[in-house]
RNA sequence: GGACGGAUUCCCGAGUGGCCAAAGGGGACAGACUGUAAAUCUGCUGCAAAUUGCUUCGGUGGUUCGAAUCCACCUCCGUCCA
C-alpha cells in the first residue's frame, strides 16, 4: 500500500484540491509540502501532534517536510473557526512560544541538511512594508469571495476585525513565499484552513501560472463532534510538565468505545491490518484497545520508559494489587503538618485532587473520597504522620482521581 | 460621526430597589449502575475559620437605610444610517 492510500485507509484526509496530482507527488517522494504552527501556546498539544504524525508518515515516503512557526501569523490570530477574537500576544510571547514549539518538535522529527525544514514566517512577514504589500497582494483577492469563506462565517455574527481579517492574506502569502524559496508544491493543515490554504493556492496561481495544491487533514472529532484532546483543565498537552505522562494515558485510557478504533488509524503507527483486527473486537473487550491506544501514544510522546510507568501506575490502581511505585505522588513537608497531622480538606487541595477546600469538603460529604480503600465522610478527619508511615498511603478522590501521599 | 440594542457566575441565559450567592439549561464534580465506555437516575456547583462571614452581575463615581437592578461618565460589542 502506498503512503496516500495509507493515509486514506486512516482516515486522515478530509479534503485535497486536486486528488490525482497530490496522491502522485506523495507517492512518489516528490511532494515539499509544508504545515505551519501557529504559537499560540507554550506547548504543542494534540491536533499539532496529528500534524506532526502527517509530517513523519509523508517524511518516511521520501517526501521532504517544511514545518513553518507562526512567529508572523501568529501577531495576526487567525480567526478561522472561532467565535470570538483570540486574545493579542505580546512578541515575547510569541518568541517564546516558537522556542517551545521548536524543542518538541525537534523530538518527533528529524531535521537538518537533506531532511526536515524549519522555517519561521515572521522572517518575511515582519518587515514587509504595507503599501507594497497591499500593492503586491491584495489585488489576488477579492472581499467578495472572502466573505463567503467558511472560516469567516461563523464570525460575521459576532464581529471580525480587519486585523484578523488580513489572516488569510498572511497565510497565503507564505505559501507563496514557500514556493519561491522551496518549491513547496503542498500544504497541509487541519480541516479549519481550507479557506486560508486555497487562497494560497490560488495566489501562487494567478501570480505565478504556477500549481500548487492543498490537503487538509481531517479533525480529531469524537463521536459527539467535539474537538478532542480538551479536557474540563484546558487543552492535553504534550509538554509533560503541563500534562504529566499518566494524565496523559489516562486521558486515552478513557475515550468513548465509539472513537477509540478512530483515534488508532488516526494516530498510532500500528499496522492497518492489526487495527482492522481489533475493529471486530466488542464491548468490554474494547478495554483492550483502549490500553494499546493510550500506551501507543504515550510512547511515541513520551517515550516508552515513561508509558510503561503510566501503565504500571494505572494498572496499580484500576487492577488493585501491584506495586504503587509509579503511581502520581505528593510529598508532605515538615511545614504541611501541625502537632503531626493534616486534616484531609487542606490534604485533599495538597494532592491537587481539589482545587478549592469547598470543594474537597464537598466531595468528602458526598462520601467521593478515600484513604487506602477506607470511605471518610468526615471532613474533619485527622490524618496522622505515622499512619503515612514509609510505605505512604493512597488517596482518592472520586473514581479515577488518585494519589499516594509519602513524607518527604 | 449619528440612532438604537447589549455586557450577569465555567458557558448559554433569567433577573429592572430588599425575599439575590442570583431562576433554568449545558458543562464540570460526586454517588448508584457498569467495562477506567456510553446511556440513565440522584446529589452538587463563588470563596472561606461554614446555621455564620466575605467577595461577585463590563469599569469608575453617585442616589438610597439598602443597588445586578436607578442616575452620570467611561470601555468594549452588535444592528441600522453615513
Amino acid at each position: 500500500m502506498k503512503i496516500y492510500e495509507e493515509l486514506t485507509a486512516r482516515g486522515l484526509i478530509a479534503q485535497v484540491t486536486d486528488e490525482k496530482e497530490i496522491r502522485e507527488l506523495v507517492n512518489e517522494g516528490k511532494a515539499v509540502f509544508y504545515i505551519g504552527f501557529d504559537p499560540t501556546a507554550d506547548s504543542l498539544h494534540v491536533g499539532h501532534f496529528m500534524a506532526l504524525c502527517l509530517m513523519k508518515r509523508l517524511q518516511m515516503a521520501g517526501n521532504r517536510p517544511i514545518a513553518l512557526l507562526g512567529g508572523g501569523t501568529g501577531m495576526i490570530g487567525d480567526p478561522s473557526g472561532r467565535t470570538d477574537m483570540r486574545q493579542m500576544m505580546t512578541e515575547e510571547t510569541i518568541r517564546h512560544n516558537c522556542d517551545c514549539f521548536k524543542k518538541q518538535m525537534s523530538r518527533f522529527i528529524e531535521f537538518g541538511e537533506g531532511k526536515a525544514m524549519m522555517v519561521n514566517n515572521a522572517d518575511w512577514l515582519r518587515d514587509l512594508n504595507y503599501i507594497e504589500f497591499i500593492r503586491d497582494i491584495g489585488p489576488y483577492f477579492s472581499v467578495n469571495q472572502m466573505l463567503r469563506a467558511e472560516c469567516y462565517k461563523q464570525r460575521m455574527e459576532k464581529g471580525l476585525s480587519f486585523l484578523e481579517f488580513n489572516y488569510m492574506l498572511m497565510q497565503s502569502y507564505d505559501f507563496y513565499e514557500l514556493y519561491r524559496r522551496y518549491g513547496c508544491n503542498i500544504q497541509f493543515g487541519g480541516n479549519d484552513q481550507w479557506s486560508n490554504m486555497l487562497g494560497g493556492t490560488d495566489l501562487i496561481r494567478r501570480k505565478l501560472g504556477k500549481d500548487a495544491y492543498a490537503m487538509t487533514i481531517t479533525l480529531l472529532l469524537n463521536s459527539e463532534g467535539k474537538k478532542m484532546g480538551k479536557t474540563q483543565s484546558g487543552a492535553v498537552w504534550l509538554d509533560p510538565d503541563k500534562t504529566t505522562p499518566y494524565e496523559f494515558y489516562q486521558y486515552w485510557r478513557n475515550v468513548a468505545d465509539a472513537d477509540v478504533l478512530k483515534c488508532l488509524r488516526l494516530l498510532t503507527f500500528l499496522p492497518l491490518e492489526q487495527i482492522d483486527e481489533m475493529d471486530k473486537w466488542e464491548g468490554s473487550q474494547l478495554n483492550r484497545a483502549k490500553e494499546i491506544l493510550a500506551r501507543e501514544l504515550t510512547g511515541l510522546v513520551h517515550g516508552e520508559d515513561e508509558a510503561q510507568k503510566a501503565e504500571a501506575g494505572a494498572k496499580a490502581f484500576f487492577a488493585g494489587g501491584g506495586d504503587s511505585e509509579n503511581m502520581p505522588t505528593t510529598e508532605l513537608e515538615e511545614e504541611d503538618f501541625q502537632e503531626d497531622a493534616i486534616d484531609l480538606i487542606s490534604l485533599l487541595v495538597k494532592a491537587e485532587l481539589s482545587a478549592t477546600r469547598s470543594e474537597a469538603r464537598r466531595a468528602i460529604q458526598q462520601g467521593g473520597v478515600s484513604l487506602e480503600g477506607e470511605k471518610i465522610t468526615d471532613f474533619k478527619y485527622l490524618v496522622k504522620k505515622e499512619d503515612i508511615g514509609e510505605k505512604g498511603l493512597v488517596l482518592k478522590k472520586g473514581k479515577k482521581n488518585f494519589k499516594k501521599i509519602c513524607l518527604k
